[in-house]
DNA sequence: GTCTATATGGCGATAGAC
DNA sequence: GTCTATCGCCATATAGAC
């Protein structure tokens, strides 16, 4: 963080804090003690905490979403392209765990941000819908069953930890970042039965 | 509403209001409005937001996992139940769509809220987790897994709407509910497929 | 029990010295 | 560019009349 100039201080502090507190729960003044500032050098670079957040979120979403695009551009079969994306996009929700939750507390919040991010972050859902419907093209369900089943298998462990580590895990700490990795394997293992049935 | 007095109105108000905007987007003034009383009556009530929100929430809590509980000790065989579990949990979740969202955000806000939730709704986890592990005790995993995924299927296309129904139904409501009533076919369809395998 | 009016505190934002 | 001091608003909470 040292190396860091003012302004990245500031991106990466805010960044922190609205990640763990969201928009409406995060303080100012939090953020300036993050980034180890006075309060009314937030300001100076980002007039409003409006200005800052949506310079924050703008950023994460992009993040997110292209590195999980990425493995689509890739030369493997399409069978292939199915695991190795379920395998990045455990590890980079692994990588960012309260990122997705935060992501759809906010567009729940403010759905109308959604459509400039899309634009923003150049992230392409046809993509995604043309890869897995040439591979389930006969099947008598939509397609987006199979995509959204799959964001969810993911997400869903990450998202409701708290919850789920209390009620089946006597909140173990420790026991639940092992199911965590176990489930990697587990969810390659369904996807791969998945394709072929 | 007319029908009921203060107390009865009060609550049904904090109710609507909570969930749609969580305990830190929340305003009292908002509560009185909906309950169409004045502000300082609601700490007449109840003295203070977090003591209202507490009794909101542990309401919710307990009603929610109730309904849901309900299905485990009916007389079903064990194949059934599972589908039967789907079928009740995916209308539980249709009926209040912003439950789930709204009880995992309050739970990562305040983790310690959950052992005490969970002795007030008398909800026993081990009696899900006996349920399955009958069904699927040679699987080499986990059956936790299998738990969290059913979870996590059910609840991911209510709690992301905002995000999915943008992304992949470019918005159109009626299209996004449409697939909402055909997935409870596509999960319990799936959860044959997973009994069975 | 229910209201109006007001106190109290916190937070985002600004002014102005250096 | 960075700070201290302060403004102004808004939200929770209380006092007190009816």
């Amino acid at each position: 963080m040292e190396e860091l100039n003012t302004e990245q201080k500031i991106l990466e502090a805010a960044r922190q804090v609205f990640i763990h507190k969201g928009m409406e729960g995060a303080r100012m003044q939090e953020i300036a003690d993050e980034a180890g500032i006075n309060k009314a050098l937030l300001h100076y670079y980002y007039r409003s905490k409006d200005k800052l957040f949506e310079a924050v979120f703008s950023q994460i979403f992009t993040e997110f979403f292209g590195k999980v695009s990425i493995v689509l551009f890739s030369e493997a079969s399409i069978k292939d392209k199915i695991i190795l994306f379920t395998d990045t996009y455990i590890d980079t929700i692994a990588a960012n765990p309260f990122v997705p939750q935060f992501i759809i507390n906010e567009i729940n919040r403010d759905p109308s941000m959604m459509k400039k991010l899309m634009e923003k972050s150049g992230f392409n859902p046809k993509k995604l819908v043309s890869l897995f419907g040439t591979q389930f093209k006969d099947s008598k369900y939509d397609i987006r069953h199979f995509i959204v089943s799959i964001l969810g298998l993911c997400i869903f462990p990450f998202a409701a930890r708290p919850l789920l580590q209390t009620i089946y895990f006597d909140n173990d700490s420790e026991a639940y970042d092992a199911f965590l990795i176990e489930r990697k394997e587990y969810l390659k293992n369904m996807m791969i039965k998945f394709i072929e049935a």
